[in-house]
Parts: C-alpha cells; structure tokens; sequence
DNA sequence: TGTACATCAGTGAACGCGCGTTCACTGATGTAC
DNA sequence: TGTACATCAGTGAACGCGCGTTCACTGATGTAC
C-alpha cells in the first residue's frame, strides 16, 4: 500500500461500485440475510449513513446488485461458447456455464431470479442479454415455423431446476462429480431436442 | 364460537401445530421475512415466549414447517394419480400437481428446497415420500438395465425449473393461463421420454 | 374418591442486538468569473 | 492564475423498531397413593 492508498479520502471516488461488490461478497459468504446497508458500508470502509447517498434503501442495493449479477451471469454463460460450432456442443456449453454460475454464485442466482425482481425492474437489459445468449445458441434446434420459445423454455427448465436441485443437496452430499454425475444424466434429454414436438 | 372457544385457557392444547400453521400462513403472505417466532406466536393466540417450548429457535420452527410443508407437497402430487393408468397421463399429471404446489404455495416450495435444508435434516421421511412418488410415476419409462435416477432426475429438474421460472415471472405478467401456455410447451419435451438416452 | 405433589405449558417484563433512517455537520470537489 | 461560492459526498450521533432470548412466575394437568 502507498502513501495515497491509506490517507482517509473523505470523498470515495467509487463508492456505489465499491458497495455492490461489497453486498455481492456478503451475499455469498452469509446469504441474503447476511446482506445489509450497514454491513456493505463497514466492507467498503465507509459510515453506515453513506450508502444512503447512492441507493434508495436496501432495496435499491439488491437491485443494483441484481443487474451486476446478470452481468456475472452472462459472462458465465458465453464462458466457454468461444470457439464452439457445434450446435450440440455449444448447448452443452452453455448448461454448464449456468451451473458452474449456481455453484460459485449461488447467492446471486437466487437475487437474480427470485421472486418478485422482475416486477420490480420491469426494464431488464441486463436479464434480456442473458436470455439472448440462451436464444441464440437454441435456435439450431428451433423447427422451421416453431416459436423459438419453446425450445428456450424447455432448455432454461431443465438446467435452472437441476441448478438449483443441485444446490439444495438434492443430489447427494457431498456433489458428485460433475462429468461423471446427474448433470451428464440430465443433459441426455436434450440429445434429441429440435426433433421432438411436431 | 361457543363460550368454551372464547373462554382463555393456560393450556392450548395444540399449540405446537397451531404455531406451524400459522408459520406457513405467515411464509405465505410475507415471504420468508415475515416468519418471525413472535408473529407465529402473535397469530396462534400466545405470548411470544410461548414458542420457546415447543420449537428450538425460528431455526427448529422452520424445520416442522418443512416438513409439513412436504406433506402438502405429496398431497399435491398425488391429488391428480388417482385413477390414472397412463404412464403419460400420469406423468403429466404429476408435473401439474407440482406447478399447482408452486403457484398456491411459493413460499413453501422455497423452504422444503431452499439451500441447506436437506443439511439440517438428514432423515427426511417427509421429502423420501415424495419423491417415492415421482418415482414411481417415472418407472414405466426406465429402459431396462437403466439407473431410474437418470430419468427421474431429468422429470425433477425441467418440472422444479420450470415451476420456479413461471413464479419469479419470467414467462410474462400476468402469466398465461397454463392450458395453452409455457407448462404445454415445456411439456413436449418429456413426449419420447424413455426412448432416449441410450 | 380424594389429596398431595411433580411436571407441564403458558405469561409478562426485561434485556441486548442489529437494523434502516434521519439530521446537522463538514471536508472535498467543481465551476463561474 | 486566483478567488468566491455552490454543490457533492461522507461523518457521527441519535432515534425507534422488531427481533430472539431469558427469567421468575403461575395456572393447569397428570400421577402416585
């Protein structure tokens, strides 16, 4: 640390970023329940009455949280895309980009689609940019006239419940090794998507 | 209410499944936030020391509230069986007593599988005779010398997904009327179940 | 059947805790001229 | 370049709130004899 790092700035300089990621570390570390204003405050080293300058309410935070969430998210999902042609292989890519998304953020995946956020940003480019991503790599198997929905629907089911099954310890503790595990077991039902349904 | 119901007995008699039942009335109305010992306690007629004797904190409330909470669950998966011979009608049927559990009881379906549950409570009878249930639904489509897991986890995870999906409204406000809706088309992909994966 | 007594299941007051929020304040920053 | 001034962003004290928990207590219940 220099000199400058420690002198106490009474301006922060990036104080709303800081507290985001200060409330995105304390979601994973002790759940939602771990993630308050003053709590977010103290980790940014900053006044509990800070945070008040830059959110409206805790509830201004998870918001903000959210968004950066779907960021995090999408990046996931295109993680291991790069390079991928096949159709197949880029489906499978994705589902596991969601689940390894699950397991390290599991906090976040719980923010970004639990209840009742989507009423509360009825505008959400973040959460649009994440669904493209799933669109485009679904629509190899979208049959000539289907909606692409379908497909989209049937894929996001299946990989956000065996996500957050997986999360719950549903599938056994400790979890299985994923290439050997219930993730190649679910990921089968998807071998033969685009051929199914008309 | 006769004189003996308003008449304030020392005793309640059953309060411990009154304090449950108001606990899940609570979890319903106001999320998890709102289930507090003392609104439990206020809600079922007693002081809020009351729950002390009952129940080892809100942490042992909420573990009868799972479990309870399982048994309405089984309830609602078994609700459409009966009567039921074919093997795809059965396995349609249970996929919508899932949702219907989702939609009328959001908050439940988030304890009874919500992080860390199924590590407080190793035995759960309760969560066993449920999924006895989709199991047995799942049977007629294992191929023979196949792990049934393997389908019966891909039914539990597009269903589980889709359910929780469609409640964080991801499918649209107001969601669509489930007949001719996403439930349908995420349906279709469990129509050659059976004849895959091998 | 009656009595003595132990146990059970509530009461109500009290405690400390962390929380969100408000408030007057002040130091730092930015801008007009 | 320098000065005056408005605005911004953080401080620290204070407030009330609901929470879980503890405690001595007491009325109700159950049991031994």
């Amino acid at each position: 640390m220099t000199k400058t790092d420690t002198k106490k700035k009474h301006h922060h300089g990036n104080l709303k970023e800081a507290l985001v990621l200060a409330g995105i570390e304390l979601l994973e570390e002790s759940g939602i329940d771990g993630l308050t204003l003053r709590k977010c405050a103290a980790r940014a080293g900053v006044s509990h009455a800070a945070p008040a300058h830059h959110f409206d309410g805790l509830a201004g935070l998870k918001i903000a949280i959210a968004q950066e969430g779907f960021r995090i998210f999408s990046r996931y999902l295109e993680d291991g895309l790069t390079g991928l042609v096949d159709p197949q292989d880029r489906l499978r890519s994705i589902c596991q980009g969601y689940l390894a998304f699950g397991l390290q953020h599991p906090g976040l995946l719980n923010v970004i689609f639990g209840t009742g956020l989507s009423a509360l940003v009825p505008d959400n480019q973040e959460g649009s940019y994440a669904y493209n991503i799933l669109r485009g790599v679904c629509a190899p198997f979208v049959p000539e006239g289907q909606n692409p929905q379908i497909i989209e629907i049937q894929v996001w089911s299946l990989i956000h419940g065996f996500t957050l099954l997986y999360l719950a310890g549903e599938f056994g503790y400790p979890p299985p090794a994923i290439a050997d595990g219930p993730f190649e077991q679910v990921m089968t039902l998807l071998d033969r998507i685009g051929t199914l349904g008309n």
